[in-house]
DNA sequence: GTCTATACGCAGATAGAC
DNA sequence: GTCTATCTGCGTATAGAC
C-alpha cells in the first residue's frame, strides 16, 4: 500500500508530533496517535516498537528544527546589533509556526532530562562562538560590559516566553482577548529590538 | 490516628504537590503520591474523592503561592524602579525555593487552558493599576514612552524563563555545570536591575 | 479513619490470520 | 503491511472488614 519509502512513517511521526506537542508525553496515548494519523494502533508499533521509541524520534524532529535556520544567523559575520535582529525575526517566525513547541520542549527536558543529553549530543550546538563576538564588541566599546551568557539568557526569555506563557498572559494581562494577544505579538518584533538595543549598548 | 484536623489531608498535600511539580498531572499516579505521604493508596481517594479533585487543589495552591508576596510589591507607592527591583528580589526568592513551579504552572496551563481560570477567578488579579502607574511616569517623561504590557511581559519573562528553561540552558549553555549555573542565578538579580532600568528609562 | 481485597477499564505491546 | 484478537500490567476507584 506504501508507494514512497517511509511514507507511512512520516505520516504517524506528523501525527505523533502534533498529539505530543498538544498533550505532552505521558498525556498521550497510542490510540491518541493511531486516531490522529487515521491508522490502527499496532500499526505504531510495527513502524516503530513502543511509545518510547516513538516519542523519542518525535522530540528529537521538534528539537532540532528550532536549530538550523538560528544557526545560519549566529555564524554569519553580522554585527550583534543585526544578529540580534535577525533572531529575534527568524526565531519568532518558527514560533508563530508552531507556538507550542517551547512549552513542549521546556516541560519534556524538565521531566525527563535525559531526553535532552541525546538530542544535542547529535548536533554539536556551541555558545561558544557567539559569546566572543559578544565579548569582542564590549572590548571595541561597541556594547556595554556584561556577562554574554546573560545577554544570551534575556533574548531567548524575552523572545521565547511569551509563546510558553501565552494562554496564563491571554487570561491574565488580556482578559481573555485572543484577538488582542495575536495583535500584542505582532507589535512585539519591533518593541524587542528596540527594547534590547537599548539595554546592550555602549 | 490524627489529632489536629485537616493534618492528613495537608500530608496528602503536601506529597502531592512535590510529586505532581516534578513529574506533572498525567505523569503521576496516585500510587507514585501515597509512596510519597507514606499511606495507602485508598487514603488519597477517602480524602479528596479523586485524583482530579486532588490535583485542583494541588494547582490552585501552588498557582496562589506566587501572588500575596508579588500583590504587596505592586501595591505599594513606590515608583516604578524601585517596584522593578523589589519585585526581582521577591519573585527570585520564591522561585529559588521552589524552581520547578514555572515549568509545571506553564505545562499545565498550557495543556489544559481549564485549570486556570478557575483559579484566577478566585482571586481577581488585576494589572491595569500596574499599567497606568508604567503610563503616568512615561507621561511625566520618567520612563520611555513604550506599551506597558510589553514592558510587564518582559519582566516576567527574564525573571522566569531562566527557571522554567534551567536544565535546557545548564546543558546547552554551561556544559551540564550545574554549580556555575548556581552562581550565574546569583548574580543575576544585579544584572536583571541595571539591565532593566537602561531599557526603561526615559 | 485506615486497611485489604477487588472491580473495571485502558494502557502498551505482541501473536497470528490475511 | 495491515488487520483482529489477545495478553499483561497498571491506572483509578470503591466495597467492606476492622
Amino acid at each position: 500500500m506504501e508507494a514512497l519509502t517511509g511514507e507511512m512513517e512520516n505520516k504517524i511521526l506528523d501525527a505523533a508530533t502534533r498529539v505530543f506537542v498538544r498533550k505532552g508525553k505521558t498525556g498521550t496515548s497510542m490510540q491518541d496517535i493511531a486516531d490522529e494519523a487515521g491508522i490502527n494502533r499496532p500499526l505504531l508499533n510495527y513502524y516503530f516498537r513502543s511509545k518510547e521509541r516513538l516519542f523519542d524520534q518525535v522530540f528529537y524532529k521538534v528539537f532540532i528544527r528550532f536549530l538550523p535556520d538560528v544557526a545560519k544567523v549566529f555564524n554569519s559575520n553580522l554585527p550583534i546589533s543585526e544578529k540580534l535582529s535577525k533572531f529575534i525575526d527568524t526565531y519568532t517566525e518558527m514560533l508563530n509556526q508552531s507556538p507550542l513547541t517551547p512549552i513542549f520542549i521546556l516541560n519534556e527536558v524538565a521531566t525527563n532530562p535525559g531526553s535532552l543529553v541525546e538530542a544535542i549530543r547529535k548536533m554539536g550546538i556551541d555558545p561558544v562562538i557567539l559569546f566572543k563576538q559578544i565579548e569582542d564588541e564590549m572590548q571595541k566599546g561597541i556594547l556595554k560590559k556584561d556577562d554574554p551568557r546573560q545577554i544570551m539568557v534575556n533574548m531567548l526569555a524575552m523572545v521565547i516566553f511569551p509563546y510558553a506563557a501565552r494562554p496564563m498572559l491571554e487570561h491574565i494581562m488580556f482578559g481573555g482577548n485572543s484577538a488582542e494577544v495575536d495583535l500584542f505579538m505582532e507589535k512585539r518584533n519591533v518593541h524587542l529590538k528596540e527594547f534590547f538595543i537599548r539595554s546592550i549598548k555602549a
